[in-house]
DNA sequence: CAAAAGCGGTGCAACAGATGCAACACCAAA
DNA sequence: TTTGGTGTTGCATCTGTTGCACCGCTTTTG
């Protein structure tokens, strides 16, 4: 599209950080790719751009209109998607941030079911920590966030959320996996492992030890992928805890799971949201729904 | 600006229903301007004019642009606001649509008192009824709207909400005015004035009568100004029906008003909202979390 | 029934604004 | 001091835009 060229121009130099870097990228000039900038801040009454010895970087106005460019092509692209549905088309993408927990089960079911139905509709899934799916939806990088416990709530708009009460998953001769629900204390007297702070389960845990015996969990393994930990109970006797949606335990047949007693520790909120105030493209609106339905 | 052109044209042909007539008023040939249409129509990808012998009128794509052209214009002008602040201008324009209850006293004080801290800001305010208001905002010419019960919610987003019992408003020797509250069935026995079924307090009249006696209100001065009708009180003794927000009684001695009985007409809502998803120009938004503390 | 008027669209020539090249002034690192 | 990078500018080139005249079409009008 002709109009919007001025700002692909002003991403590729944001991109490239200077203007002759980004003239090389885009086939274009640097002198004509100069010009086309002074000419853009003069109409636009504002520069946008500091210049430095070594190239360019946004100033905060800069940064305003950067911010602008990106809703402004994304609501375009909307648009686009919804003429085209209007012509009878049917396609569009759907770009998701989400927790691990989303990736084996839920999400795979999810968005098979709904390409039976609209095949031409396409996928990006991106397993993403809560305070970068947060970024990824202000920065009209994904449609979509399904995360436990989003940190700021700013940007994210909820649109639907579930508790889930964290699992322990450990192997079928335990002696926990007699009890229909587990005690927090008898889970931390057994070698157990554990995600990264940077994760839910770790944060609800922890508070729930603290209020339990004052000091925080101690785990035996560290690891930020909840598949190693589910793995590696099948080397050593490690019991490990996720939430619910992420364990699809037909595939584990020598693996169960117990959930925690409420009373130890709180239950995860799972929330699925989106940019506040953006409207979504059709095919992602429709995905939303979905979900929500699902949830 | 330069990029805004082509949406400029666009408005433009869609406002004079011909290229050629839309030619004349923006000083360009209509040769030029055709092409203009069509090389956009070729980059969109689609036509957003149909071509009638008497001219072009928008198909339902063009109907879709024409929303977005809209709300990137007024993005765009938000944008813009906000630069200017970050530059310490502080200025800005805020346009509300409004309820007539909302013009004698509770807009003009708040109002005031809003730019005697912002001078610089400046004010649209326009007296419309549910339909229009909410038409309005879904066409970017109103920020806010103040009105009582919209009729859809689809565009209209809710911000904030109170509730106001129906008041009669009456001479100050009437017999009515001995109780503290009044009951339905006395009211409607005196003469009295009411509006028409456009406005809230008529709906919420109506049905409260329905549901006392079966037939419907039968006001023997019915007009579209509340003010008129308190007015026609000095003219002859007779009651009208109003919201205590329109009511400021130290301007008129004479009258005095007291509230219908709630067990007898429920009370009407009064809506304070925005258009869904719309990020309002700091200077609206300002105002408008003014009017929340206010209300 | 034919002429007139209005419409969107097109071919062509004139032209203005965009583009590319080379050189400049400036700064930081080597 | 040199070198290599930056943004910027002057100037010649040329591409894409613009305006005019005209076409084909449909509706309105005499």
């Amino acid at each position: 599209m002709r109009h919007l060229k001025d700002y692909e121009f002003i991403e590729g130099i944001i991109h490239a950080g200077s203007i002759r870097k980004a003239s090389e990228d885009m086939n274009i000039t640097a002198s004509d790719l100069n010009r086309r900038i002074n000419r853009f801040e003069d109409d636009f009454g504002y520069e946008i751009f500091e210049r430095l010895p070594r190239g360019v970087r946004l100033n905060p106005a800069g940064e305003l209109l950067l911010h602008h460019i990106r809703s402004q092509r994304s609501d375009f692209s909307r648009l686009k998607s919804q003429v085209a549905d209007l012509s009878g088309v049917r396609r569009g993408h759907v770009s998701i941030a989400c927790s691990q927990a989303l990736l084996p089960f839920f999400l795979p079911s999810e968005i098979a079911s709904y390409r039976r139905d609209h095949p031409g509709v396409t996928f990006t899934v991106n397993a993403r920590d809560r305070v970068a799916a947060e970024r990824e939806l202000s920065e009209f990088a994904s449609d979509i966030a399904i995360v436990f416990e989003p940190l700021t709530l700013v940007d994210f708009e909820i649109l639907h959320a579930i508790t889930q009460p964290i699992h322990v998953v450990m192997q079928a001769g335990h002696p926990l996996a007699d009890h229909a629900e587990i005690r927090l204390r008898d889970a931390l007297r057994c070698p157990h492992a554990a995600p990264s702070e940077k994760f839910a389960v770790r944060i609800l845990l922890e508070s729930a030890a603290r209020r339990l015996s004052g000091v925080g969990v101690k785990p035996s393994i560290e690891s930020e992928s909840f598949d190693f930990m589910r793995h590696y109970g099948a080397w050593e006797d490690m019991i490990s805890f996720q939430f619910p949606i992420g364990l699809d335990m037909t595939n584990y047949p020598g693996l169960v799971t117990r959930p925690l007693a409420k009373r130890d520790v709180e239950p995860g909120n799972l929330f699925l949201g989106q940019l506040r105030g953006r409207t979504l493209p059709v095919a992602s609106a429709r995905f939303m729904r979905q979900l929500m339905t699902a949830l």
